[in-house]
DNA sequence: CAAGAAGCTTGACGTTGGTCAAAGCGGGGT
DNA sequence: ACCCCGCTTTGACCAACGTCAAGCTTCTTG
């Protein structure tokens, strides 16, 4: 092992370069002796395979993950098994800030595709941020953008109708997938017709009913998970005027 | 002025003391030293009657606000004028935690009745909580708790029919009251019909018809604002089935 | 105090999206 | 390579909720 040297501090930069543009999950502005003491925290990334639980609701909440590669969806279910996806979580995002408030995960967090997650234990972190300053500040404010985050999906569940819902869904993709590198207007989409449905408030036959009108008209086209974004401008369109009016876009 | 040295410190004490049984929306777990540097970082309460803005979304963020008493809105507004409502706030709660992200409110917080708030600037919270760790360690629980109240109404939004909102929201409503020491089962709302309408993500006269139902059942009175739970059971049982399984009671 | 505005209730009707059903397709596992 | 199961698509029908409208009550403001 000539690598062994070679600190996941390290592994989590190469990953991190891979998404210029956007701020990191973690490492922002730390110096040299900054960025050591972090490594020291993040433990080692684990390896998870399609269907596998990162945590589950209910368990206890020791640990924040930082998603390195791969995909995954965080739902909640409630006592009569109706499923609520909270979320679609791609590489550099950060789970399970919602176990911070009770010291118990409020959902389940699993993986789509296989994936590569970093465990940062909340304790050490929150001892780490007390010396780094930039390192609790950008702390707060990735939880205030999971904050910002929900409350757009609670205007879109509130207002949207079906075919917003979906344009809104898909440019949502498009956009994240472009920050970190990867084509725009061509993808693979890792959930179900379902899971989509479960995450917008609607029931799988409407999602599938709805893609089929947006390529009838010529908007996209779509093979199974395989979606190209055709007129991406027509989607823009049918969203402009329910999207937020103070976007600092 | 005699009364000058009467802090405000001592004053939101008095207040909080109101809200015993419930986590307090600061002073917790602070020695006097603690309290004292705490204190002066809290600006004097400032008084905003029915209708006034706490602050508007799109403008820049510096603080947060505890709410002392009185009752508030947050919502956000779409391009074309659709409102939705985000959220609604009674005394002891933290307002503006979604501003950190950008540095720039995301919501208009309303009052609906005259109020009165505490300041907190953000920087100085923010260097403060380094010096005592609980005070960090509950500005996390809080945002984080944010987050957890965010989810579970995305899961109504997604899940939930007309009467199971209601019933969602009374129940919720009344808990809220009851723990601010206030009758559970008697209280005056706030907010119009059509602002729990927007919350709930229903138009004003499905809230109404709903509200008129569940009188005819025997479970609630309705007089215009004034509503008294006769049978919260009744609700209960409307909502059992459909709220988050791993419920720690 | 009067008058207008805003908020609430209720009814009739329409539309969206949910429900149920059937059939096609595709991929993973043996 | 084959088979089976799960995912997807599509259609027909239906219910819940939204829309429109009218009338009423309660606050607000001059």
């Amino acid at each position: 092992m000539p690598e062994q040297n070679n600190s996941n501090l390290h592994a989590m930069k190469v990953t991190c370069s891979n998404c210029t543009l956007r701020e990191l999950c973690l490492p922002i502005g730390l110096n040299r002796e900054e960025l050591s003491q972090l490594d020291a925290v993040i433990r080692q990334s684990r390896r998870f395979r399609r269907g596998d639980y990162l945590f589950r609701s209910g368990e206890p909440f020791k640990s924040l993950f930082a998603i390195r590669t791969g995909f995954f969806k965080t739902c909640m279910s409630s006592q009569d098994g109706r499923e609520q996806v909270t979320g679609f979580h791609m590489s550099g995002e950060l789970l399970g800030m919602d176990g911070i408030s009770a010291n118990v995960h409020g959902c389940d967090a699993i993986a789509l595709e296989d994936s590569e997650v970093c465990e940062l234990p909340f304790s050490r972190m929150q001892c780490l941020s007390r010396e780094i300053p930039s390192l609790q500040h950008h702390f707060y404010r990735l939880m205030s953008r999971e904050i910002v985050r929900d409350q757009s999906i609670m205007l879109l569940l509130g207002n949207m109708k079906a075919e917003e819902r979906l344009a809104a869904f898909l440019l949502n993709v498009s956009q994240r997938l472009a920050t970190r590198g990867f084509a725009a207007n061509d993808f693979i989409l890792r959930m179900s017709r379902e899971e989509i449905g479960s995450f917008l408030g609607l029931k799988l036959e409407t999602v599938s009913r709805t893609l089929s009108k947006f390529q009838q008209q010529g908007w996209i086209t779509v093979d199974h998970k395989h979606i190209q974004l055709v007129q991406p401008e027509a989607l823009k369109a049918l969203i402009s005027g329910c999207t937020h009016a103070h976007q600092h876009a």
